[in-house]
RNA sequence: GUGGGUAUAGCCCAGUUGGUUAGAGCGCCAGAUUGUGGCUCUGGAGGCCGUGGGUUCGAGUCCCACUAUCCACCCCA
């Protein structure tokens, strides 16, 4: 117990670690880019926030919050997903009075008590982006062109954008109305779950993998067909921009979402390469959060990344990624004087931006010139009583083995011009 | 919450129908004539065999529970 990570959570360390970083810099380069800016906001917030936000019937709701009381009594929760926190936020600092489109990212943990399979822990890292204050087309294509170019930059190529409309609540009603007129004529046929979400959120039964449900529900009515004037122009429009923009998507009426808060446009990043959780990436529309929260009615899309499987999509098509350690030069030592010296040599080498290491472990210069190796160094040169003596020391491309002479007063000088 | 697989060294794994002191490879540490890495050779450290119970003269091995992990369902990233 004492020595085990909690159930679902993981340490990332190691040659991973610059795996993350090089993934982060990749990812806030692209928002600079696009003019989006971070924000970061609380781990936990009220638990209110969610139940309104994310929706009361929702599964993440009703089965997968940290939830607890704090010590005056007030019920938190750990943030089940970003986008909420950040429409609190918004209105609570009044950022309508920002230009708008007002368009922030995220890099953080996100928290649901779900059992663990492949894609899928407990504590999870997800790169979002909200962009809030506009109702037009373009700015859902906007924001699936930063997931695109995000893919795009990390050479991932298995993945499918999939898109879908589900209308505004006027045309969702007259859809939810129709599909379940449809599906009750059928309802025994399906299966014991479908029969639950029937009641719960019919939309869900279009997901179903059963061949009863799949057969009855072939010719079911779908939400694209039931758009009003507005939103199927809308919808339009969103692809339109996506073709002049060169990116290919597909549309999959099956799209639904777990989330209560989307409006028109949905859409998801899925790869087939990770398992059954292939979802990398998903989002959409949600233009009544914001009112919903408390704040004025405002325009909104955004989307949730999810870090630990864009890795593992990564790491299924570039294979295991090896990531060595590199040392600019190391300074091999022989007795006190030479460590001594060696160490302060070290430290100015540092001080210049160079990546120097030395010996902090007492150990011989056959062992140290080993751990040079180990470490990646590009360089090295031992220093010792006579070299001190005689002020020059012997440098080494640990590459070629080749040798040369530098004064020792000028190594660092010498070193700079060399790597 | 439900279902199935797995759990032996830091890592990947052997371990016979239950039978002495638990094994290899990789990695780590040290050595192979004086102060120079990679290859090779030699040696060393490192295990409550996931945890707790049970069966047995005897359990890494069989049984039960718990925990973790892997995979899947529900659902999501």
């Amino acid at each position: 117990m004492l020595t085990q990570a909690p159930k679902g959570t993981r340490d990332i360390f190691g040659e991973e670690v610059a795996l993350w970083q090089d993934i982060e810099q990749k990812m806030r380069t692209i928002c600079k880019n696009f003019g989006i800016e971070e924000i970061r906001t609380p781990v936990f917030e009220h638990t209110e926030l969610f139940l309104r936000g994310v929706g009361e019937t929702t599964d993440i709701v009703q089965k997968e919050m940290y939830t607890f009381m704090d010590k005056g009594d007030r019920s938190i929760t750990l943030r089940p997903e970003g986008t909420a926190g950040v429409a609190r936020a918004y209105i609570e600092h009044g950022m309508h009075n920002n230009p708008k489109p007002v368009k922030l990212y995220y890099i953080n943990s996100t928290f649901r008590y779900e059992n663990t399979q492949a894609g899928r822990q407990r504590q999870f890292n997800q790169f979002g982006i909200e962009m809030l204050g506009s109702y037009e087309a373009s700015e859902d294509a906007e924001v699936i062109s930063v997931a695109y170019r995000l893919l795009t930059e990390l050479g991932i190529k298995n993945v499918k954008l999939y898109l879908n409309s589900l209308g505004c609540p006027a045309c969702r009603e007259k859809y939810n109305e129709m599909l379940k007129s449809y599906i009750r004529q059928n309802l025994s046929g399906l299966c014991k779950t479908c029969r639950e979400r029937f009641e719960k959120n019919p939309l869900r039964v279009l997901d179903c993998k059963e061949e009863g449900c799949l057969n009855i529900l072939s010719g079911a009515p779908l939400v694209l067909d039931c758009l009003c004037g507005e939103c199927k122009e809308h919808f339009g429009e969103v692809q339109s921009i996506l073709s002049e923009m060169g990116i290919e998507y597909e549309i999959n009426p099956k799209i639904v979402r777990g989330l209560d808060y989307y409006t028109r446009t949905v859409f998801e990043f899925v790869t087939d390469s990770i398992g059954a959780q292939g979802t990398v990436c998903g989002g959409g529309r949600y233009d009544n959060l914001i009112e919903e929260c408390g704040g004025e009615p405002t325009g909104a899309v955004g989307f949730g990344l999810g870090i630990e499987r864009l890795i593992l999509t990564l790491k299924a098509e570039a294979g295991e990624l090896r990531y060595n350690p590199k040392r600019d030069i190391f300074i091999g030592s022989i007795g006190k004087r030479g460590a001594i010296k060696a160490m302060g040599m070290t430290y100015d080498l540092r001080s210049n931006g160079i990546m120097a290491d030395c010996d902090t472990m007492g150990r011989s210069v056959k062992a140290q010139m080993k751990y040079a190796d180990k470490l990646g160094s590009r360089y090295s040169f031992i220093i010792g009583d006579n070299e001190i003596d005689s002020n020059s020391v012997v440098l080494k491309n640990m590459e070629t083995g080749e040798k040369k002479e530098l004064n020792l007063s000028d190594v660092s000088e010498k070193i700079s011009e060399i790597l």
